[in-house]
DNA sequence: CGTCGCATTGATATCGCTCAAATCCGGTGG
DNA sequence: CCACCGGATTTGAGCGATATCAATGCGACG
C-alpha cells in the first residue's frame, strides 16, 4: 500500500498521522489526557485494564478496520492501556483536529454517526452472544448475524480456531459442536462456507 | 412522569411521540422501510430474527435509558424485528426530523455521537466481559468497568438477580460467587453497594 | 394473613474446558 | 523429490464449574 491513509475518509486523512507499534509497544496508558482517536491499518491492539493486583483484563480487541479510543474524545483521559498485542500499524488523528472536522463538516459527522451506529449494532449483537449458554445457540446466533448471501452463509476470514475465539469457545469445544449440528443437520460445511442447514432442528 | 420526553435531549423531544406497546406488541418488523428511531423510557424491547425454523434469535434485548434502531437510520429498512418482553413506554422519533435534526444543530450531532461514542464502549466492555471464563473473573471485571467513587464501588440499580443476568450467570451462582469472594475478601458489600476488597485473592 | 418475588443454600446433572494424541496440510530447506 | 516442521483439525477421556431443580426464609404489598 502506498499510503495508509487511504483507507479512511479523505476528510479525516489530512490530519491523520502513520504510526508503528511493535509487539508490546503502547499507544497510550490510562490516565492520560486523550489526545487522539486511532484506526488500525494492520495488526491488533488490545484495550485493557490492569487491575490492583496486576491481572489484565481486556477490554476490548481492536482489528484490521477498526477505530478504537473513540469514546476517549468526550472522556478527557483514556480510561484503559492499549497495547500492540503484535506489530501494528495505526493511523493517529489528534483529538482536536478531529473534533474540529466533525464540527465544521456536517456531512463527516454523519458518516462518522454512522459508523458508530453500526458499530454499536455489532456489538450489541456480540455481547447478546456472548451470554448465550450453549456453544451450539452461540453458532445458529453468529450465523444469524453475520449470515449473508443464499441461505445465509458465511465466509469465513480465517481458521475455525478463530472463530472459536470470536465465540468465546474452546476450539475443541467448537469442532465437535458443528460435527454434531452437521450430522443433525443444521448446518452444512463446505471448506470454509458455513451456512444454516435446512432440516429441521 | 408529567412527560416522558423530558428524559431525551430537547432538542429531540421536539418531534418525539410517546408510543406504548403491550407485552409481545410489535414496534417494527424486519424489512419494513425504517420510519423512526425509538427510545425505551420503560420496559424492555427484544431485537431479535427469526430463522426459517421459527427459532426466535435475541439480537439485543433494549432496556430503560437505551436507543434502538439507531442504525436503521442508514440501512433504509429494518433488519430485525423489535417486539415488547413486556408493557413497555417508548417514544418514537420520525427518520427525517431525526436526521435533519442532526444536520441542521451541529451541536446536537456532537451530542449524538458522544452518547453512541459511550453505548460502543459499555457494549464492548459487556461482550469481553461475557466471554470471560469464570464467573468471578466476571464479577472483578464488572467492578472495574463499573467502579467509580471511592476504592472503585459500584452502587447496584436492580436486584442482585438482574446483576446475575447482566453478567450472563444464573441467579444461584452469582450469590454464591459473591458469598465465596466475600469471605475471601476481594468483595466488600453493604447493601446495594459492591467494592473490591483490600486483601489479595 | 396470603401471595409474590428476591435472596440463599443444598444436591445433582451436564456441558464445556483441559490435557493428550493422531492426522492432515502447507511451507521450507536440503 | 523428500524429510521435516509448525499449525490447524479431529477425536478421546476425565474433571470441574455452572446450570438446573428444590426447598426455605424474608420482606413488601394488598
Amino acid at each position: 500500500m502506498s499510503d495508509a491513509r487511504a483507507a479512511i475518509d479523505p476528510r479525516l486523512a489530512a490530519a491523520a498521522r502513520p504510526r508503528r507499534l511493535a509487539r508490546r509497544e503502547y499507544a497510550f496508558r490510562q490516565g492520560e489526557s486523550a489526545r487522539a482517536v486511532f484506526f488500525v491499518v494492520e495488526g491488533e491492539v488490545q484495550l485493557c485494564r490492569v487491575g490492583r493486583r496486576g491481572e489484565r483484563i481486556i477490554l476490548h480487541r481492536a482489528r484490521p478496520g477498526e477505530w478504537f479510543a473513540e469514546a476517549a474524545l468526550w472522556s478527557g483521559c483514556y480510561h484503559c492501556d492499549a497495547v500492540a498485542a503484535r506489530a501494528a500499524q495505526l493511523l493517529e488523528i489528534p483529538a482536536a483536529k478531529f473534533r474540529d472536522a466533525l464540527r465544521r463538516d456536517a456531512a463527516l459527522a454523519e458518516r462518522w454517526i454512522e459508523l458508530l451506529s453500526r458499530q454499536l449494532q455489532g456489538a450489541r449483537a456480540r455481547a447478546e452472544r456472548a451470554a448465550l449458554s450453549g456453544a451450539e445457540e452461540r453458532v445458529r446466533h453468529y450465523l444469524a448475524t453475520h449470515g449473508a448471501g443464499p441461505g445465509g452463509a458465511v465466509e469465513l476470514r480465517g481458521s475455525l480456531k478463530d472463530l472459536a475465539a470470536e465465540l468465546g469457545l474452546a476450539h475443541e469445544t467448537l469442532y465437535r459442536t458443528l460435527a454434531r449440528m452437521q450430522k443433525s443437520g443444521s448446518v452444512e460445511r463446505e471448506g470454509k462456507r458455513l451456512s444454516p442447514g435446512r432440516r429441521v432442528r
